[in-house]
Formats: structure tokens, sequence, C-alpha cells
DNA sequence: GTTACTGCAAACTTTTTGCACGACA
DNA sequence: TGTCGTGCAAAAAGTTTGCAGTAAC
């Protein structure tokens, strides 16, 4: 939750852009969904956006949010984080990045760095497909739960 | 399904002597589920291993794949490789590794480089957590699927 | 006033769990 | 022979879909 205001104001503004540009209509549930991930950084699965959203529009249901993700998704407004076993999680930082993820509690943190952007594939990749993009993930124990439980194996 | 045969038998002994020395069992489901996942290298998903083990085992069920992965991960003999939306995706293979994965139709393939297990993480990496390991994870489109559909936008 | 969107409910997919029978050690 | 593992069935978790009323344009 520490995405700037004027971040968060870009890109719902972006979102209902596209919406608009799309032919799609823009409701205040949409808004509210793409407002909820727009202001997150820690990559919320369905659930979380759905109870966010809910403060705010009380009526909305799950289906809903569900359909609003998977439009904003298709629209590349949004991405969906593989990282994790459960739920669906999603993310609205388009800028290239990685991901530190951490084992136990499932935390996902954004990392930058240039030279991680620009790691070229292997050459046994070649005969296997065409490269359109590069996420490094590092997998470790955050110090928060290095803290609650430090010996774990 | 190109793990040689001794490198089939090789990870399938190893199971074996894992299961013994922390005091499971070794049925026979156990043993060719392992078996089929360690002959394996397409990261195949539970419903295509428990395909591929009732060949062997007419009667055996879907639970108890899902029970020996789980248990065969837990030892640390096997992973779970997580890429693709939908069913869990196991991976025998050992080895640090990276990945080539197929937007379209979800083919994972495994890339080696030791540049790549070397990559070090950024220092805004240091105070969310202690890094343990990295997977370089390449995504793009693989030949298969632009064969079969060249213009997908 | 149309037409697309929403909410509800039900269905579907993937995974987990409880229990009694059967198999491994 | 005792205990663990298996198969069956049911449940749980996560996601998708059909339909009728509602809201955006």
């Amino acid at each position: 939750m520490t995405v700037s205001a004027t971040e968060v104001a870009r890109r719902v503004l972006l979102f209902e852009q596209a919406l608009r540009s799309e032919g799609f209509r823009v409701s205040h549930q949409r808004l509210e969904v793409a407002c909820e991930i727009a202001r997150s950084d820690s990559h919320p699965d369905v659930e979380t956006i759905y109870r966010g959203v809910r403060e705010r529009i009380p009526t909305i249901s799950l289906d809903t949010v569900y359909r609003t993700l998977g439009e904003l998704e298709r629209l590349g407004l949004i991405g969906r984080v593989i990282a994790t076993p459960g739920p669906a999680r999603y993310d609205s930082n388009q800028a290239p990045h990685h991901h530190f993820v951490c084992q136990r509690c499932g935390l996902i943190r954004d990392l930058y760095g240039e030279c991680l952007d620009s790691i070229s594939a292997p050459d046994q990749t070649a005969p296997v497909g065409r490269v359109e993009g590069v996420e490094v993930r590092f997998h470790g124990v955050c110090h928060e739960c290095t803290r609650k439980e430090p010996r774990h194996e």
C-alpha cells in the first residue's frame, strides 16, 4: 500500500481510457476494482481485492471482481503474478520488474534492475521458441517470517 | 519424455531410499508415481501423471497421486513448477535450472546456464529477506504455436 | 430505449479430507 | 499382526457461466 496517490490516479485514468476506447462501459464497479488493484503493491488475490472494494460498494459480488480482473488482464492493464500456489494474484505495475517471493508466507516484493531486464536467453532457447520477456524470481524467506520462526529446519 | 533410462533409474532409486529412510512404506503406487514423474521432462500436471500411472495400475485413485506428489515434494525430491495458471505441475529435475514458458500452450522447457544460476539479487532485496535461490523465467511463444497461428496480434 | 453489466445462483475444476478396507513391514 | 496407505466418497477452495433485472450510454 505504498503506491503514490498520483501514480494511482494515473493508473485509474489509464484504465478508464482503455475501457472507453475498447467500447466497454465505465461502471463504478469496474472503476473501484481498478482503483483497488492500482493502489496496492502487495500483489493481492481476488478475495483481498473483493474485500477492499466491498468497503465502498458493499453489494458488489465476487464474480464481478473476477470478471473485471479478467477484462483488465486481457486489456493488458494488469498482470497476473504466477508465483505462489493457491488463489490468483494480480499486479498493476506494468513497468518491467522482477520479484522476491517468500516461501513461507507468500509475500511478493517487486524488484528493479536494468541488468536483470536485459538478461538474454541461453542458445538452447532458440530452437524452442521466440522470447518476449524475462522475469527473475528470487525465492527465500522474508525477515518477518525469520523473526517469527527462526529455526524451520 | 527424453530423460535417459539411467537417469530415471537413478531418480527412482533416490525416491525409494528417501522413502525408507523417512519411515515411509514403499508401496507400488508410490514407486509408479515416482517413476512417472522421473521419466518426464515436460513438467506434467497431476491429471497427466494419473493417466500415465493408470496404464500400469488401473485401479489407482487420483487422490493417491495427489498425496504421493505432496510427499515427494515435502521430501525435497520433486519440485512444483508455478509458471502457468490452472493445475499444479511437477518437475523431478532437481539440478539448478531455469525455464522457457510458452504463453499460448503452457509448454515449459528447462534451460541451463551457470551465468543464470549465479545472478545476484539487487540491493533492494536485503531489507526484505534472505535469498535462497534464483530462477530465471523467459516467456514467449513456442515455434509450434507460432506455426499453428502465426498472427495472434 | 438499447444494450451491456451486475448480482445471484448454480455448475465446474482442482485439491483436500474422513473413513473403512487392504497391504506393507 | 499392527499400523500405514489406499480407494471411495464427500467436501472444500477457487473460478466460471447462465439468466433476469439494472444501469450506462
